[in-house]
DNA sequence: GCTCTACTAGAGTGATCGTTCTAGTCATTG
DNA sequence: CAATGACTAGAACGATCACTCTAGTAGAGC
C-alpha cells in the first residue's frame, strides 16, 4: 500500500481534476487518501497551500516525462505531436472526461490570489516549453521557430482540455492535434529544404 | 448608472475573471454591485447557478460580437486572427493579468460537477467556432478546414490565458497568435492556388 | 389616495470551510 | 525497558458559505 503521503497527493490529484483547486476540500482530500487530518498537516505543515504546490510540481513532472517518453518512442516530431494530442484524448474518454490535467485549472484559478501557486504553475507550464523547444531544436529548427512552436504546442494541449471538458468529447483535442501536426510540419519543411 | 440586474452581472463577471466561480462568493457579489442579498435572489432566483449562467451567455456573446467586430475590420483572416491575439494580450497588460475570459476557468472547474453550466459553456464555445468557421468559409477555405482551423483558434486562445497569466506576462499569447496566423495563411495558400 | 407589484434591506439558517489542538499509537534507538 | 520521534486520530474553533425569511420602501395604474 501506497505511503499516507503519496496516497494524500494522489488524491488531491484526482479530486482537482475533477472539481479544480477551490471546489475541493481538504475533508474530502482526506477521506479519499483514508488519513486523518493530523496526518495532512504533518506532511503538509503548510496546509492546502503546500500540498497544492506539491500537486503542481511533482505532476507537472510526470507529465514532462510522459512527453519525452512519446517523443522518444515517435518516428519524428510530427508524429510525437499527434501521438501525445491521441494520447490525451484517449485518457479523457477513459476516464469520463475528468480533466487529464489539474494544473491549467489551478492556475487560472488561482494566478492573481496565491503568489506562489501561480509561481508554482509557471514554473511547470516553462518546463514543458523548454523541453519540447529543446526537442525541435534537436531537429534542426532555430531557436526562435522552435520556442514558438513549442509555447503553441501548450497552450493548444490546455486549450484542447477546455473545450473538450465542456463539450464532454474528446474530438476538438484530436482536431487541435491535427492543427499542431500542421503546424510542425511547416516548420520541419524549411529545415529539409536547406 | 446602471440597473440592478445588470451590476450584478457585470460584479460577477469581474469576480469570476480574478477568482474564478469556486473562488467567488456571493457576498463578494453583492458587495461590488452595492446590492443587497434580497435583489440578487430576486433577479435570480436560482441563486448562484442561475447568476453564473446568466455571465457565461451574456459574456459570451459580447466576445463573439468583439470577434466579429475586430474580423470586419481586418484586412484579412490572417490580420483578423493577429489583431484578435494583440487585443487580448493588451487587455491582460492593463488590467494587472485578470483573466479577460471568465469562460474558460468556469469551464474546467464545473464540467465534471454541474451540468447546466458545463452545456453553457460548452454553447458558448460551439458558437465562437462556428462564427469563426463562417468568416473562413466565406474567404474560400473548405468547410472541414475551416472547422478545424476555427477549433484550434478557440482552444489557443484559452490556453494562451493560461500561460499569459501563469506567467503574468503577455507574451505567450502574442507568440501563440503568430502561429495561429501561420495557420491561416498555410489554409488561404490552398485557396489562392485554386 | 389606495393598491399592487417590483424591488430593497439585512438578519438569521445550518452546513461546511481551513486550521489548530490534544491525545494517543507504535516502531526504533540508547 | 524507557524514551524519543514519527505518525495517527478526530474533536473543536471561528469564519464563511449559499440561501431563506420577514419587513419595509417606492412607483405605477386605477
Amino acid at each position: 500500500m501506497m505511503g499516507t503521503r503519496d496516497r494524500l497527493l494522489t488524491a488531491t490529484n484526482e479530486l482537482f481534476r475533477r472539481h479544480g483547486y477551490n471546489g475541493t476540500s481538504l475533508k474530502q482530500v482526506t477521506a479519499a487518501a483514508a488519513a486523518p487530518t493530523g496526518s495532512l498537516y504533518h506532511f503538509f505543515p503548510g496546509g492546502k497551500d503546500e500540498l497544492t504546490l506539491a500537486v503542481i510540481t511533482t505532476s507537472g513532472e510526470t507529465y514532462r516525462q510522459l512527453f519525452e517518453l512519446i517523443a522518444d518512442a515517435a518516428a519524428d516530431p510530427a508524429n510525437a505531436v499527434t501521438d501525445f494530442f491521441e494520447a490525451a484524448a484517449t485518457v479523457l474518454e477513459e476516464t469520463d472526461y475528468i480533466d487529464p490535467c489539474p494544473i491549467g485549472t489551478i492556475a487560472r484559478e488561482v494566478a492573481s490570489t496565491n503568489e506562489s501557486l501561480r509561481q508554482g504553475t509557471d514554473r511547470v507550464f516553462t518546463s514543458w516549453i523548454d523541453a519540447a523547444t529543446s526537442r525541435f531544436e534537436g531537429q534542426g529548427i532555430p531557436r526562435d521557430t522552435a520556442q514558438q512552436l513549442a509555447t503553441t504546442l501548450v497552450a493548444a494541449l490546455e486549450g484542447g482540455f477546455v473545450l473538450a471538458r465542456a463539450k464532454r468529447d474528446a474530438e476538438p483535442l484530436r482536431t487541435v492535434g491535427r492543427s499542431m501536426r500542421d503546424l510542425v510540419d511547416q516548420a520541419m519543411e524549411t529545415v529539409t529544404a536547406k
